[in-house]
DNA sequence: GCACCGATTCAAGCACTGATTGAATCAGTG
DNA sequence: CACTGATTCAATCAGTGCTTGAATCGGTGC
């Protein structure tokens, strides 16, 4: 699961590119907070206008990079998963953990990686505008989870479900993402994440 | 449990009591990101520079305030457990779980409450200066919690408890606290976040 | 009462911030 | 070539946390 490649669209033109690049950059060197519109344009040797011409704001410069530079984790985990509990055979909660935790540990293992988590993290739990609605529901509908979960837990409402899976993620984006830090370090090992989330959601 | 009264010691003087005040005022009305020391020192009466004579900085300031308004929720009940397990009768996870929740439910109860808890979840799990770290190990110093768990709970390492805990404090707090949001509102009901950490301190 | 000294208050100023504005330039089309 | 929409540009705005040096205040000792 490799971190998806910059945008190549051609109508996005070369100014988008290498505004992106600019700010992904200025963000790893000095973290989100000290992200400032000017020195991403400088940067990317334009004028100081260029970030709102293009995105509109800095959130949106932000949403947009983590839009390009991390596509959906999960979607073909979540697709097998939902085809075997279709053919009656549903996913344990273990087995539902773990797909939400491999990507995450994969990504975490580098700085580039951990940036975008960090950023995904602060949009998610944030609820920040300029995500569009599609990428978080791509990303963060629960309802998919919460129908694998209750093919194993039938005891459980599709409300309780969906309550266990937001506390799951949140838990999970915080430990991974650390989105209040100023700079995010390298995520503790999971173990006891994965203990503790998957006794969580199978409560 | 009612939230701590303001400080009325002596050499703390009225301009110190002053500024808190207004600093709360405006963080209800516009929250933590639209705090701004110009319209504090206004509308405190004084002039620019107060909050950075009396306090040294934004985050110092809004440190202080929370060290002012919010009292060790837990430290009694704490005490209490503490005591009975000594004597031989360990609480149940589920008894720690409910001392941790209850006070913080009773504080998500009204705005002022809520505005606390805030603070109190952006600059714990941000881990920001200004919060002496005597005032952070008095509010999650691990090790009596860990212990708590470990009487009932024989089987974990220290260590494990620990995690557990950090994990758990974590989850909460940002339930209750919903510390990256512009402006928290009224927290879920608490009965599945119960329910998950219960599950995932005793897993 | 006066001088001294530390604490406090004060206004002005600094460098920086996201965002806006109107003009200039560019590139494509008929 | 003229037109048009897209893009770039520099200047500007209102606001930000923070610093600085001067003025004022209040307490103390002589």
């Amino acid at each position: 699961m490799v971190p998806k490649t910059p945008s190549t669209t051609a109508e996005a033109g070369t100014a988008r590119e290498r505004l992106l690049a600019a700010a992904e950059r200025a963000l790893l060197e000095s973290g989100y907070e000290r992200l400032s519109l000017r020195s991403v344009n400088v940067a990317a040797g334009m004028n100081p206008a260029a970030v709102h011409y293009h995105f509109g704001s800095k959130d949106a410069l932000v949403a947009a990079l983590l839009e390009d530079r991390l596509g959906p984790l999960w979607q073909d985990a979540l697709a097998d998963l939902s085809a075997r509990a279709e053919d009656g055979v549903p996913p344990s909660v273990a087995d539902l953990v773990d797909v939400v935790i491999t990507p995450l540990v994969e990504l975490a293992a580098d700085p580039l990686g951990r940036l975008r988590l960090h950023l995904l993290a602060r949009f998610v739990l944030g609820r920040r505008r300029g995500l569009p609605a599609a990428f978080t529901a791509r990303w963060f509908g629960l309802e998919p989870w919460a129908r694998l979960l209750r093919a194993t837990r039938q005891d459980l409402t599709e409300r309780e479900a969906a309550r266990r899976w937001a506390l799951a993620f949140a838990l999970v984006l915080q430990h991974f993402g650390d989105p209040l830090a100023d700079a995010p370090g390298e995520p503790a090992p999971p173990g006891t994440l994965r203990t503790f989330v998957m006794a969580g959601l199978d409560a």
